[in-house]
DNA sequence: TCAAAAGTGTTCACCTTACACCCATGC
DNA sequence: GCATGGGTGTAAGGTGAACACTTTTGA
């Protein structure tokens, strides 16, 4: 028996990570120009190592890109086509995290050479990274739709339109305020400080955090109003 | 640059597959007898060969063991905790397959020692089999009700009863009659046939199939009256 | 004739959608 | 005082959920 674990071909496994961040503007996915061919944009990537599950080494290369830990990440897809990699057959799980734009250290974009880009105007990418970028705005969108993920993309304190931009980057679509609004406060998934945002508007907006207790424990569908994204995978 | 690949590990690449069946009264999946301890019932699996894609491994493998050819396949999950084979550090990439159970040749069952068992009621399986067979029924519950995938386990011509036991099996629920088929029907993904159903009851129940046209084309949530499953994954 | 499953409509509550005006503030 | 974005309510249509009786036919 142990000869049939003895006849395989070992195969090299790699992982990959399309980050996803808001600006306040736009949905962005975070690049890096690395390997053989340095004039490729690329998603960040590393190897496995023998002692480490595959989110642990996700988590890893997400931490040695932006210096964060305690992000959103979740498994995409495996990707594994023979000639995916034309240097060796290598087998790549990719993976997509979310995070808060502001925390990331954009000192450690100099080691990697990475930039910030808009995801509906990508370059051209490394290997299948495009199919990757593809799949994760799939699932992202999927996902958004009933689960309140979006919050991980903004700051701790973040006000109503804030969010609403959010949604309306992640669907490239725009909804209307009166109900977007209501829709998100009936969720009683925010709580309202006392504290408004200066300096974007003359008025000021009040600022709202996430209720986390109820976050945790939200499995019900959360917002049926989005427009039915692509379902697939 | 080439160094980068020579200096990392290789990893044994296998795949596993839950095989979901409904035999009229309950949800199936295949197990079979394999592998070092041929006292423990595990998924259905196999190793990566060199010139295959993930997925063709996954049909070749699902063809070996059911004879069966263009089912519905999906990759459900990357596996990859060091330790989840006591053998070798193993990565499996999970795939879950619906089919017409009626369609499977038993033949196959002696070569393979499989058995269906029901989803509610599995043996202890092999390494992290469970948590695989869990998995798969969250997505095939999250899946099922938005997409018309169900119609994959059944025969090609089916009644509206038997549909709706399926959806039952899947859920674990009961729903009512008359709501479910106004559902069913409103979505005019069946034809009616002129054909009924005899021997299971008296009178005797319509026949419906897919209407192919539609069914590759929709992409909008499907059943929305799906008691909301664990969203997960 | 009776048992067992098939088939069929209506009402009510809630949710989604569309839509327009006033408010607060910095310049 | 005016321009800019923030904040709020209502009415109409559609959808989901609950609910009961009649039909068919083999035994």
């Amino acid at each position: 028996m142990l000869d049939q674990y003895q006849q395989q071909h070992p195969y090299l496994l790699a992982l990959d990570s399309i980050i996803f961040g808001f600006d306040g503007e736009g949905l962005k996915v975070l690049l890096v120009k690395r390997g053989i061919e340095a004039e490729t944009w690329s998603l960040m990537g590393g190897w496995l190592q023998p002692n480490e599950s595959l989110e642990d080494a996700a988590s890893r290369i997400l931490f040695d890109l932006t210096g964060l830990t305690n992000v959103y990440l979740e498994q995409l897809y495996a990707f594994g086509n023979p000639n995916r990699d034309p240097i060796t057959r290598t087998v790549s799980v990719a993976y997509f995290s979310l995070i808060k734009i502001d925390d990331y250290e954009a000192t450690l974009s100099d080691t990697f050479q990475a930039r910030w880009f808009s995801i509906y105007d990508l370059p051209p990418l490394l290997f299948d990274h495009g199919d990757m970028v593809d799949l994760a705005l799939k699932r992202l969108r999927y996902k958004a739709a009933q689960h309140p993920i979006g919050f991980e993309l903004l700051p701790e304190k973040f006000t109503i339109p804030q969010l609403q931009k959010l949604y309306e980057a992640i669907y490239n679509t725009e909804f209307d305020k009166r109900n977007f609004s209501r829709k998100i406060l009936s969720t009683s998934l925010l709580t309202k400080l006392d504290e408004k945002q200066k300096g974007y508007s003359r008025r000021g907006a009040y600022l709202y955090q996430v209720n986390s207790n109820k976050y945790q424990l939200t499995h019900n569908a959360f917002l049926n109003f989005i427009p039915s994204p692509e379902l697939s995978v």
